[in-house]
DNA sequence: TTCCAAATAGAATAAATATTCCATTCCGTC
DNA sequence: GACGGAATGGAATATTTATTCTATTTGGAA
């Protein structure tokens, strides 16, 4: 609990020493660490009065906080928040609402709409996602001995771009695409996983194959944007993502960050599993 | 310019607002307008002093000028940034900070960097776009009589994508995979556009496909990641779209937003079109 | 139980920030 | 060019917000 460090100048350094005082603190200051834990993001926008009483103690209690921290008080505290704010949305939102007022049915309007919708998903993704579930496709997937992705219609480009990362990572894959009309189920082998990519409405096929994967033993991990969804059945690994929608159209900002992310994972600890040996 | 009107509510009803009064300022007011126009953003973590200055005028003017707004002052109409702030980031940054701490290399983190880097891409999309240029895509696509589709490797997942959606929108569409091997060059006729997605490295097939439709006198729009692409020399409509990497890995958020945005324009330019006639 | 150091609450003070007010300037009209 | 209303600058004031100070409480050791 030394109080004699120099202040944290960015939120990584902010987040180190949260974590660093955090073990020996008594009652009040615990207080203001876990409050402060759990939402950094109010800080740049807040009054220490504000602060304090959301976190159950008193203004000054929360002023000494901020002086273990580092700060000299809570202004300063607050300015590496604020610079941080203004450097993450140098004119973002201007931008957007000048796209947007740019005429209701405009390209740029659009456009403005899906940005937006992509952000909100991606947003929404980090407040939703399981990160132990995601260990558990990561692992599954670096020990298949074969990569069996399978998805179709607005799952499609998700499946080619995780058959096209698997592969530039040398990674085993077969990409189950219709080409030909040729149903590949039987490539399907033992110690083969299954990365099957749906949303609602589902794709006939795809739980198809998802159900004789099933039956014959093999491991399913599934992107899908709903937890009830058909893979529930299948003890899938089910990874969720639902995707903000701009009237009857969904982009799929939130599914591709999962999918490259997951393959990434899955490339790194397969590498890593080859070294170690 | 009336005075009395009640304070907006929310970030539109400022937006519109703000255009109503626009017309009728004078001078000192019409700086803060458009200081206030350029650089929305700010205001949440901003002083009237600030503001003031960054504006060229004195506090009181913008105060008047917010007043004339509808606000009883400035921090009256500071909250509505403050809230749609909160709002926005409800926890958005404590979540991505917390799957960042959990641990170097876990599956987590590298979904938060994903996460990260995607919403940055967007932000830099909307920095970057040219409406302009984006229009003109549209309405070379919009009067097309076939939309021919090139995008192979990492763009392949947009190429399917875009002809997903003009499918759905019963648009006319080729997408020129390479499927069979086979080169489908001789499809593109007169009439017709190519839209091509291609990022540095660039793939020789789509620049050749370019390069023959250029030849044979078929417009072509480009998606790709900088201004001096080989689509420039082919007098191209080239939309530029950069995506943050992480590591040596590219996600396609702020791709895929502009994808989907472009197709939308395009169905529904045509709809209005067709009923129009 | 008593004592002591550490922690805390809350009032008091200091500092920053917002807002008002009024004298002065500007600009259009006669 | 003189007048009058609108607009402006800047100082004065009010308000909010941050910080400090001190009396009181808490919790652990003797």
């Amino acid at each position: 609990m030394k109080k004699n460090d120099k202040a944290p100048d960015s939120l990584e350094a902010f987040q180190k020493r949260l974590v660093e005082i955090s073990d020996s603190l008594p009652k009040r200051l615990r207080q203001c660490a876990d409050y402060v834990a759990a939402n950094t993001d109010k800080i740049a926008i807040s009054t220490v009065a504000e602060l304090a009483a959301n976190a159950g103690v008193q203004p000054s209690a929360f002023i000494r906080f901020c002086q273990l921290m580092g700060f000299s008080g809570y202004s300063e505290m607050q300015r590496i928040f604020r610079d941080d704010y203004a450097q993450r949305w140098p004119d973002y939102a201007t931008r957007i609402e000048n796209l947007r007022s740019s005429g209701d049915d405009s390209p740029a309007t659009l456009l403005a709409e899906f940005m937006e919708a992509g952000r909100a998903s991606i947003e929404s993704l980090a407040n939703e996602i399981d990160a132990e579930e995601l260990a558990r496709a990561v692992d599954a997937l670096a020990g298949a001995s074969m990569i069996h992705i399978a998805g179709l219609s607005r799952a499609y480009p998700v499946a080619a771009y995780l058959a096209y990362a698997f592969e530039k990572m040398d990674i085993p894959t077969i990409l189950h695409d219709k080409t030909g009309n040729l149903d590949r189920r039987h490539s399907i082998l033992p110690g083969n996983v299954l990365l099957a990519i749906s949303f609602a409405p589902y794709t006939r096929e795809t739980i198809d194959l998802a159900a004789y994967a099933h039956e014959k033993g093999n491991r399913i991990v599934a992107i899908t944007d709903a937890l009830n969804s058909p893979f529930h059945r299948l003890e899938a690994i089910s990874l969720k993502v639902s995707e903000v929608d701009v009237g009857a159209f969904r982009a799929l900002s939130a599914t591709l960050s999962l999918a490259i992310a997951l393959a990434v994972a899955v490339g790194a600890r397969r590498t890593s599993g080859r070294t170690g040996k």
